[in-house]
DNA sequence: GAACAGCCTCTTGG
DNA sequence: ACCAAGAGGCTGT
């Protein structure tokens, strides 16, 4: 039983801002949905340190906002700033969907923003959040986000009788986590590409934390440079570097290009690729060698002319674009699995391979009975995995 | 450089 | 019931 929160407000539209279809929809994977609450929550480093953060939208034109600090505090004289920041309150929608978007591309005369925003997320977990998604549906990335901070994260507290975990940094996956354990804890051929990763950031960033390392990297560098950086990584290429760069250093011009915004492309845009527009690229990546290896100029192409379409807010449009058009897809989880995948966070594991693997091997004994007894608890708490189809996607979960 | 299989796991459609 | 295809890709040949 936790008290309840002293919520303060944020003067915000639901045109501007829809925390359903910004928390859930495949940008941030880390938002706890409290159904009988309406609230989401999570864990964010506000400042330097984390904090649980707690947000709801019950009213048209109000986000509501409040936070725990692991002493239980509720005051956080920063949080305000830090929120404005986290959704870039100072970016109008309706005034680019007038003055940018519609003037370049008729298309948005049939489209609504309908709250779909850019985050200014931390740059290191969008990193390895986006190493999670490749080839792989928001249901499980969420899953799998959620594993890494329970599993190798610190507790931070509790809300509505859930634990929060803060985001693991590099040092501590390196020392807390191994390929096996992160196999075990369903990563599939992503465990070595997420435990690579830390090892390579952990080696470059210094005096530096991960997220100020990556961040460094605007200051100096201009975009070609950054994703030929960013695709050093294991496990990130074009797309998954666009993301970051996009939602992780708010670089609002970059569209990152998946299978959903090149078929766009293709079908209602007729963009192609032509021999030229191939060799100007080319030439344009002549000193980046590793941009050379991973990029496919085909899709390359189809993102260059999208930034020059939409204009310097083109990764904003590619969001709202994108929402429009698999809005509600994929993944739906039955409510059985659901249950499951519950039982599998509350199997609380202290990281070791050998307990990982035991775990493993008990949760088939144990489901039937176990599974009868969490449906008399009542399931209280989702993770959301998809928009739209509430009762059928949400991954329950709790402790 | 281009093309293609293979990868973990889960869900859905046939 | 069962299996193939696909899921907001990337790596290696």
């Amino acid at each position: 039983m936790s008290k309840l929160l002293e919520f303060k407000c944020i003067k915000f539209t639901a045109d501007e801002l829809h925390l359903e279809n910004v928390l859930q929809c495949g940008q941030a994977f880390r938002w706890v949905f409290h159904e009988k609450l309406g609230h989401y929550s999570t864990t964010l480093k506000v400042g330097d340190r984390f904090r649980i953060v707690v947000v709801k939208q019950s009213e048209k034109d109000c986000i509501q906002y409040a936070s725990l600090g692991k002493d239980g505090s509720e005051e956080c004289a920063a949080l305000y700033g830090f929120l404005k920041r986290y959704f870039r309150l100072e970016v109008p929608l309706g005034t680019l969907l007038k003055t940018e978007w519609l003037m370049r591309d008729s298309r948005f005369k049939h489209i609504s923003p309908k709250g779909v925003r850019i985050l200014a997320q931390d740059p290191w977990e969008t990193l390895c959040s986006f190493i999670c998604s490749s080839n792989n549906n928001i249901a499980r990335i969420t899953k799998m986000c959620h594993a890494l901070s329970t599993e190798f994260g610190n507790l931070v507290g509790h809300y509505d009788g859930v634990d929060h975990y803060s985001f693991p940094t590099s040092r501590e996956l390196t020392q807390r986590a191994s390929e096996e354990s992160l196999r075990v804890l369903g990563f599939g051929y992503r465990a070595k590409y997420i435990m690579a990763t830390a090892k390579k950031i952990e080696h470059e960033r210094l005096h530096l934390s991960d997220s100020e390392y990556l961040q460094s990297w605007k200051d100096n560098l201009e975009y070609e440079q950054i994703r030929e950086k960013m695709m050093s990584f294991h496990g990130v290429g074009p797309k998954v570097a666009d993301c970051v760069c996009l939602s992780g250093l708010q670089m609002d011009d970059v569209v990152p290009v998946d299978v959903h915004i090149a078929r766009i492309a293709q079908r209602d845009y007729k963009f192609s690729a032509g021999k030229q527009d191939i060799m100007e690229l080319q030439t344009r990546y002549r000193e980046l060698p590793i941009t050379r290896k991973k990029v496919n100029y085909e899709l390359d192409v189809i993102r260059s002319r999208f930034k020059e379409k939409w204009g310097n807010f083109a990764g904003w449009a590619q969001g709202i674009v994108f929402a429009q058009e698999v809005g509600k897809t994929s993944g739906a989880t039955s409510e059985s699995t659901a249950i499951k995948r519950r039982l599998e966070f509350a199997v609380k594991i202290e990281g070791q391979e050998q307990q990982l693997l035991v775990k493993k091997q008990n949760l088939d004994m144990i489901s039937t009975s176990a599974i009868e007894k969490v449906v008399e608890e009542k399931i209280e708490y989702t993770i959301t995995g998809r928009p739209k189809r509430k009762t059928a996607s949400n991954v329950t979960y709790g402790s």
